[in-house]
DNA sequence: TTTACTAAACTGACTGGTCAGTATAGTTTT
DNA sequence: AAAACTATACTGACCAGTCAGTTTAGTAAA
């Protein structure tokens, strides 16, 4: 791939999907965008499925790839979860990056077509598996992890959960759990 | 009213939404679903994008009555965050109930066009005004909320988050969490 | 007489997808 | 070195199908 076309697509179909709203992210209006033809488009995809399915992936991609460059760089207890907490929250509500704007994808795709969640649900079972063996307590770890996702989601939707006083202090709460080892009995319901 | 057909209507096309996909919710679907013809359809909805507002509607005032009415009976601490997991959670993955199937309306309404958010946006800052009164540590209660957001959401498009064992443990341990009061200082970054 | 519909035909705009043909760059043949 | 050929990338016009919304004419009940 001399000059990355299909990069340059996926791109310009977030950024439509961002800029001019889903419903309007059709096939011509990523071509517009992308500045080629529609039919080049399609030299490229198959059909939309498969644009959009190339999305998630590339979700999934940037996802596990911010995971990884933080864990180069620390190999603490709970390290796997900073980097999902890096990757879920370097959008703010406005003005959204790289990520933010695939993730409007991945919600275009989920509301269109479950079935496009394919390549997300697919890591899903390896995630778990990396969050149960963070070093954190299994159960904590876990809701760390939901509660990205539900402040990510909120933010992807523009639904107004947090303030900004209030969302800087739950990521900075949800930081400082990744830090906190297993505790063997907290309130007495630990297997 | 006698006969209250908005409400069947509303029903009927979270229905489609969930059966046949978001995608094959047309107005026609809606209709045959609710077994009355399509101009009784826009009778009751001018537009579609009006159904779909109220659609988003009835689940905010399906969780806030699913709230109130769990604090009837609840008047400890952290009743609201009780009643919120309660109204999140009703739905098991695979068979959604009335809430559940609302809730992909919702997902249909925010992929579709942001705008249509707007009765959930309006109900946030009440919700967050509840949160912070609850009587937990404020951002430990946000905590709570979110974790159920993320939840609530991966449910909805599908996503295998969790197994049934790691499911019910993070279930206990939310509802555990909201009868933790307010800790004055447990790791000291308590303002 | 107003409210709440049914039934069915129709329109107007949009959108995913197709396709014949063109451009460019590199490779082989003579 | 020129000619012939190939693979890849892309253009731009076109189309068949879909769907929200309209219209019309009529029915049933309170």
């Amino acid at each position: 791939m001399v000059r990355d076309t299909k990069g340059k697509i996926i791109a310009s179909a977030a950024n439509v999907a961002v800029t001019r709203g889903v419903q309007n992210m059709t096939m011509d209006a990523v071509a517009e965008e992308a500045g080629i033809s529609k039919g080049a488009v399609f030299y490229h995809f198959d059909s939309k499925h498969d644009l959009l399915l190339s999305m998630v992936q590339a979700l999934t991609d940037v996802t596990d790839s911010t995971i990884a460059d933080v864990q180069s760089k620390d190999t603490e207890p709970g390290s796997w979860l900073r980097g999902f907490l890096k990757a879920s929250l370097t959008n703010t509500t406005e003005d959204l990056g790289p990520v933010g704007r695939l993730s409007v994808a991945f919600l275009t795709a989920a509301a269109n077509d479950t079935s496009l969640l394919e390549p997300m649900n697919r890591r899903q079972p390896a995630w778990r598996e990396a969050i149960n063996q963070s070093g954190l307590d299994p159960v904590q770890a876990q809701i760390i992890r939901l509660a990205a996702d539900g402040l990510w989601i909120n933010d992807v939707m523009g639904v107004p959960v947090l303030d900004a006083a209030e969302r800087t202090a739950v990521i900075e709460r949800l930081q400082a759990m990744t830090r906190e080892k297993a505790k063997p009995d907290q309130k007495g319901n630990q297997a």
